[in-house]
RNA sequence: GGAGAGCUGGCUGAGUGGUCGAAAGCGGCGGUCUUGAAAACCGUUGACCCGCGAGGGUCCGGGGGUUCGAAUCCCUCGCUCUCCGCCA
């Protein structure tokens, strides 16, 4: 959410900042809106100061004794008017309130113009396309006849866009996840965080999902409205939602390992084969809370940091800055991790690093005390993959095959595999 | 699943439907004293909204209701705790 300040403030800057993401705002609707809201919070609040005042004095000469019935007669059509007035005042409340909930975020100056992924902008490479003097197999034929991915027998179980994996892809995918796990506690200072994997409302609205996206959820049938999450970011940032963090507690590092699940619903057609889009996945997520002054600071860090995942797996990738109209609604500025793919002959998304600055503050009512004012101030916060676990299997096992089907485990992960160097087939 | 008790400021915890945004204590901050610290003492200390300001308004778990007036009464939802039952 925007502040309803800077709106109030500087409604055409906004605007033009909100265009190069390709989002109209509707100013003369939002202006109409505001007037009339500033009308009448300004009459309910006189009409609630009368009412305070004269019930006061009712108590007061309750208190001395006196009659107090020629007081009451006075205040008698006060309730109503007040009632009417605080009930349209509330309404148009909610209509703005709405309205600025499905305002999406400025852009930060240094994002890239464009309104497509054509328009982003590629920052760094790191490590060259692998090289290999055979015919490439892509992950679902290398984990079909490996006899250890089964997407039959998924489809079965559920539906399409399920995976069933086993033995050493399964341990692979396994070891991948603890590898992360321990490289971001042990070496990038973050704590280690275990969450609910159902979460409600409010946390979905905190961090944006809602309510312009539920389409894109699992939501529970029940008598709870629960919703599986479409990742980490989700509870781990509501943490601190109706929180004031006390300046000891600042920043906050947290890394968190969870399932997630999207509904894919509008990608029909895409990324249909195999485990690069399916409606359950895994994925360590790393999320930051700092002060505002920071967050660019903490962009960067957080960005190397699921960086170096790719670099000690020995995975080829490139840094790509998000143009403003590709990026998602909450973010100010996002970073793309894309890793090589051979079979796609490709780099394909593999993280996601964003600073949402207060976006999400302003919504989860995140803030932290200010030790120098005393005052709490809205905090920024951030998160990215650290990496998305099955993108993360799927680019080893392409770029670590060998010509006979079998593959090389990356030497890191080797100790996670009880000293494993290959996986054969079954 | 059954029965009961709660939910008040950063924390603990008072609060007869009427100058209660809320006692008191703790903690925090500032000061006195001290070479310094501790102790003691004094002072100070919630958040949000509207307004240039003076000032006004809202908030006692969330929402709704009764009333001229609600932390206090009623309804509802959520959460916490205790006992019983069941259980990985």
């Amino acid at each position: 959410m925007l502040d309803s300040q800077l709106l109030r403030k500087d409604l055409d800057a906004v605007t033009s900042q909100l265009a190069r993401r390709g989002f109209q705002l509707d100013k003369p609707g939002f202006q109409a809106l505001e007037d009339q809201r500033r009308q009448l919070q300004t009459r309910t609040q006189e009409l609630q100061n009368q009412r305070n005042k004269q019930s006061k004095a009712i108590g007061q000469a309750k208190a001395r004794g006196e009659d107090i019935q020629p007081l009451r007669d006075e205040v008698a059509d006060l309730g109503d008017q007040l009632k009417q007035a605080e009930a349209k005042l509330r309404e148009l409340q909610a209509v703005l309130n709405d309205t600025l909930m499905g305002i999406p975020n400025i852009p930060h100056e240094s994002v890239p113009d464009g309104l497509d992924e054509s328009a982003n902008v590629e920052i760094r490479r790191w490590g060259d396309p692998t090289q290999f003097d055979f015919a490439v197999k892509d992950h679902v034929d290398l984990g079909t006849q490996l006899g250890q991915m089964d997407f039959e027998t998924a489809a079965k179980l559920t539906g399409s866009r399920f995976a069933v994996m086993s033995n050493g892809i399964a341990r692979l995918h396994r070891a991948l996840t603890q590898f992360m796990l321990d490289l971001h506690t042990t070496e990038h200072g973050y704590v280690e965080t275990y969450v609910p994997y159902l979460v409600n409302a409010d946390s979905l609205r905190g961090t944006g999902q809602l309510p312009k996206f539920e389409e894109d959820l699992f939501k529970l049938q029940g008598e709870h409205e629960y919703y599986l999450i479409p990742t980490a970011e989700v509870p781990v940032t509501n943490i601190v939602r109706d929180v004031i963090i006390d300046d000891d507690y600042m920043p906050r590092k947290y890394v968190c390992h969870t399932p997630c699940f999207r509904s894919e619903a509008g990608s029909y057609g895409k990324d249909t084969r195999g485990m690069i889009r399916q409606h359950q996945f895994e994925k360590v997520e790393l999320v930051r809370v700092v002060r505002a002054e920071d967050s660019y600071q903490a962009l960067e860090e957080l960005t190397a940091n699921a960086e170096e995942v790719l670099k000690r797996l020995k995975l080829p990738y490139r840094l790509v800055a998000l143009c403003a109209g590709d990026m998602g609604f909450s973010a100010a500025k996002t970073y793309d991790l894309e890793v090589w793919l051979p079979a796609q002959d490709t780099y394909r998304e593999i993280s996601s690093c964003s600073n949402f600055e207060s976006f999400q503050a302003r919504r989860m009512k995140a803030r932290w005390r200010n030790p120098d004012t005393g005052k709490p101030e809205l905090v920024h916060t951030l998160n990215g993959s650290g990496l998305a676990v099955g993108r993360t299997l799927v680019a080893v096992m392409e770029n670590y095959q060998r010509a006979d089907g079998s593959i090389e485990i990356p030497e890191v992960i080797r100790p996670y595999m009880g000293g494993m160097t290959e996986i054969k087939p079954s």
